[in-house]
DNA sequence: TTTGACGTTGACGTTCGCGTAAGTTTGTGA
DNA sequence: TCACAAACTTACGCGAACGTCAACGTCAAA
């Protein structure tokens, strides 16, 4: 899954920074916190392949909504494997939390597609000028439940009558 | 797919903060960004069933990633709505940019989910003491990768070679 | 009436993920 | 050799999303 390019290719900070739409202090920023450790010409950091999927994962794992730190964690996953026996088994749970938490999310993402559709099918009805087509009006139920939370107040009606 | 209570239900403020697992702090402050109005008995907060709704929405926007100013947008719909067709067309703009960041977000979470299960299958097979098998070791190969990332650089692989 | 749980409004503090100078060093072409 | 761009380090700053007091009000039970 990880984009082909040669195994023994070298980028620049300031390629890497470009192909993935960050600054160059971004990329600093995951090393001095250990996610990723180019090599050097003299002082000039030198990317490798490798180093190129790491940051990959690593704009992945923040779009999921991972902190960098839970990133490195999920990174750093050889170092636990070589740590010992001990430090498998809380690392093991950790990953099967997140896993559910992930699946949470999956479903999260596809309502709030859903809701984000619904309003912009109510949008663009409105934009025609006309009231909302039934069919549009069941799908964009919850926005319309929603919406009373704002109008009720204003409109008047307190004890539920 | 709002969790069923009576449309005239009352919550507290803890009733709320307990059942979706935040302060009351969080909720007063989603209430001074103006994305939640409850009502009040004295000064004291009453949440009616549809702030209820709109609370979950919040959430769930939270948990896929939206800033709290992009869900009070996504609140403030009818508002859009009804402020006239100079701001319902840039809205719509806004909207279906989110969806496909959603969309791409979706494949993301489904390869966060296919790296985790296989980091997680690697683990379990160093617990059991073998070395992994090949099947584990084919869907585990984008973390290999990612393992010779840090590992490289010590065994010594200088100039690509 | 006092206790104690629960609620209120400020206001300042904290963490995260970088942005933004400021000043220095390094490498390359004229 | 000079100039200039590009990279480097150091360090302070910032906005978002709350946390955490502090100081006070309120209401039912003892």
């Amino acid at each position: 899954m990880i984009k082909p390019v040669a195994p023994d290719s070298e980028f620049t900070i300031r390629e890497l920074a470009q192909e993935f739409d960050v600054t160059p202090r971004t990329l600093r920023f995951y090393e001095q916190k250990g996610m990723i450790t180019p090599s050097r010409r003299g002082a000039a950091r030198i990317y490798s392949a490798a180093d190129r999927a790491r940051i990959e994962l690593i704009l992945r794992g923040k779009r999921v909504g991972f902190a960098l730190d839970e990133i490195k964690e999920i990174l750093d996953l050889e170092a636990i494997d070589r740590g010992g026996r001990e430090r498998l088994e809380p690392a093991i749970e950790r990953f099967t939390a997140r896993i559910q938490v992930l699946e949470q999310q999956r479903e999260d993402v596809e309502r709030a597609i859903a809701e984000l559709q619904a309003g912009l099918a109510w949008m663009r009805e409105r934009l025609e000028d006309r009231t909302p087509s039934d069919d549009v009006r069941r799908r964009a139920r919850a926005f319309e439940a929603l919406a009373q939370a704002r109008l009720d107040p204003w409109s008047g009606a307190p004890s539920a009558g």
